[in-house]
DNA sequence: CAATGCAGGTAAACC
DNA sequence: TGGTTTACCTGCATT
């Protein structure tokens, strides 16, 4: 029934192997480390992760990765999409999640035990952050193995695996859970962990390697 | 070269 | 209360 995700994933294996410890890598180094991961999912909704990256390497540069006026953010935000409402999103997460030049953010995420606890206050008290870029965030920093990131690609995956009739036209929370719980199945029909999962879903639909 | 369509979404208004 | 529509508003490929 899934020989090609199967296939797929021992090809895979390895690399999707590394990349999880990358993310591991990211939770153990620094707070100011996860906080860039935390702006970098702010700003890439359909824009450019390079972009997004060279605004964030930028403001490091200048000492304003924790503290930065929203007009020049507005200004640094030049070639992301919707960056008037991402330059507020990122000054609001600025000012939750900074208190005399630190950072509070590996602090707050540490208080839980469960991940999509954490998802779900993410998505409640970070504007900006919807379940398909809090799903991200956490996979980023290496506390989302139990998470799926729900793009079109993905969705698209599952309707090709029949999984899924058509991609819903609005992704409500309530249809992005029941979503998840499809790829949950598929997981534990599979016996390819949910972290692999995305990847392996993310290769199939776009037969480019990821990065 | 101008017009068009769409891309790894989210918030808020609307019924 | 919860699903649906609309605003946000750029880069790039296609026609």
């Amino acid at each position: 029934m899934f020989e090609k995700l199967l296939q797929i994933h021992n090809q895979l294996k390895p690399q999707i192997e590394k990349k999880l410890e990358e993310f591991r890598a990211v939770w153990d180094s620094s707070e100011e480390r996860v906080f860039e991961e935390l702006l970098f999912c702010l700003l890439t909704p359909q824009s450019k992760a390079e972009r997004a990256w060279q605004i964030i390497e930028n403001l490091k540069r200048d000492g304003k990765l924790l503290d930065c006026d929203e007009e020049e953010l507005r200004e640094r935000l030049r070639g992301v999409r919707f960056k008037n409402n991402k330059a507020r999103y990122v000054r609001m997460a600025m000012d939750r999640f900074s208190r005399n030049g630190r950072v509070i953010l590996k602090e707050r995420l540490s208080l839980f035990n469960d991940q999509k606890e954490a998802r779900k206050w993410l998505v409640d008290n970070v504007k900006g952050m919807g379940y398909k870029e809090s799903s991200h965030f956490l996979r980023n920093i290496g506390r989302g193995e139990e998470l799926s990131i729900l793009d079109r690609h993905i969705l698209r995956a599952l309707v090709d695996l029949g999984l899924v009739r058509e991609i819903p036209k609005t992704i409500t929370p309530s249809v992005y859970l029941r979503l998840e719980e499809k790829v949950k199945k598929l997981s534990s029909a599979t016996a390819i962990p949910m972290a692999h999962l995305d990847f392996v879903l993310w290769q199939m639909q776009t037969n480019r390697i990821f990065k």
